[in-house]
DNA sequence: TGTACATCAGTGAACGCGCGTTCACTGATGTAC
DNA sequence: TGTACATCAGTGAACGCGCGTTCACTGATGTAC
């Protein structure tokens, strides 16, 4: 009897789902501080009390949609960029993927990269999925610096600081997180090469971010082209090779 | 009488300025939704109803919050420019005071950069203040491309393409925009120049959230030197000459 | 300078609302023999 | 296959709390003559 699920763990795990779909919408409506679980027992016809048997508060909840936005940005991003082999390909699929996923669901996009929930603080078991990400974009980085498919050329940006120039100490931790959660396959990348990866990173959040909160409204307004420029802008930047 | 503000418009001007603060404080703990009209009327010892006396209701104080806060770090980015003469160095000082800000206060920043408040609506008022920051960023890239001292270079970034070519129609909105806010003391920068910089904008923008919104905590940690190192790489980016 | 009236800041009670969480309970589902 | 017991999902009432906003009011400040 351990193989096939009782009737009641079918229950319970389908259960499990709709009180996360039907948060999920109240987050669109509401946000996180108003994510409320009376009204989200109150849309699937239950007593408040009744939640409790499924999440031990309302905090719980909470981390339970933030995990699943990061697996699920993460999970998009991963499949655009093994979808292709080339790395500047790959980082374009990368970067196009996780815009997508961020219109299409704007809300928890904004809780995940948006302001932080006053009050919450996310448990350390979220911190696997968001990396997901931020790791499937370091792909092409690392492939691309193995293989050659990336110009890594002190002449790439004027004046430019030469690429085995010393950087800021605090990138060895990110070097040694990396050597920890990705498997060193592949020589790691130098550090000014990473600067890089981390700057066009930061500068494809930055843009989303600007779009969906809207201070591109009147200016760059529809942000479309923009994003598709900054992107091969930003993948000439870290030094891949167009095709 | 005119002249001279009555005790009463004195008291009322002071008491204004007490609830805001009072308001800006609640922000720092609860963030924005949570922002109570009852609470801040208790920290002043006053009766809740009296703030009705001053703002008419409760997006009335936010809007003010709001605006507030894109004028202090307009004013703070507009100051640090213009202490400069040099663009490279205006470049610099201002991405830094948008930084300095935010770090020191970071609740304000998420308020105006942070995900959008679910059901506020900000009304026009909250518009220029907006655009103080962005206008005081492009002061060194207009002067910077008036004066040669920006290098206009189709191979600062290999396989640009050349700065001639047509973007995307958005930014003719933006060049619009420009041409409206800021008085046409100088040639305005070609659309491809125009890119450059709102990429440099959106890079320093998604730094600043990354870092206060935790998702740089344990790779890049602390954020200080890499902050400096992303804004000369931007700069150079653009195409600002180093002195 | 003094008085009469108008303005306005602040009070306190009330309306109607929603929230998270606990607790003893009923009744259905699952398990061991 | 049938029975006795254990597990667990869901109920409904309750606790104690906070919220935005309205409204008739008191009393201080300002203004016009």
């Amino acid at each position: 009897m351990n193989a096939s699920r009782t009737a009641r763990e079918r229950a319970r795990a389908e259960l499990t789902t709709e009180i996360k779909a039907s948060a999920r919408e109240q987050l669109a409506r509401v946000g996180p501080e108003g994510l409320s679980l009376r009204a989200v027992a109150r849309e699937l016809g239950m007593v408040s009390s009744a939640l409790y048997r499924y999440f031990p508060n309302r905090d719980a909840l909470l981390t339970a949609l933030i995990t699943d936005a990061y697996d699920a940005v993460g999970e998009a991003t991963e499949q655009a960029v093994g979808s292709h082999t080339e790395p500047w390909h790959q980082w374009h699929a990368g970067c196009h993927a996780v815009r997508d996923w961020a219109t299409t669901y704007p809300r928890e996009y904004a809780l995940i990269y948006g302001s932080p929930v006053p009050g919450y603080h996310a448990p350390q078991e979220t911190v696997p999925p968001a990396s997901r990400v931020a790791l499937a974009l370091f792909e092409p980085v690392r492939t691309g610096y193995a293989t050659d498919a990336l110009t890594v050329d002190t002449t790439a940006v004027p004046d430019n600081p030469p690429l085995t120039t010393k950087l800021p100490q605090q990138l060895q931790a990110l070097t040694a997180q990396l050597h920890t959660t990705a498997p060193q396959r592949s020589p790691m990348p130098p550090e000014p090469l990473l600067a890089r990866m981390l700057i066009a990173w930061s500068q494809l959040f930055g843009m989303i971010s600007f779009e969906l909160f809207g201070h591109f409204v009147g200016s760059v307004d529809p942000s479309e082209e923009f994003f598709a420029h900054a992107t091969s802008q930003m993948a000439r930047f870290i030094g891949f090779a167009p095709p």
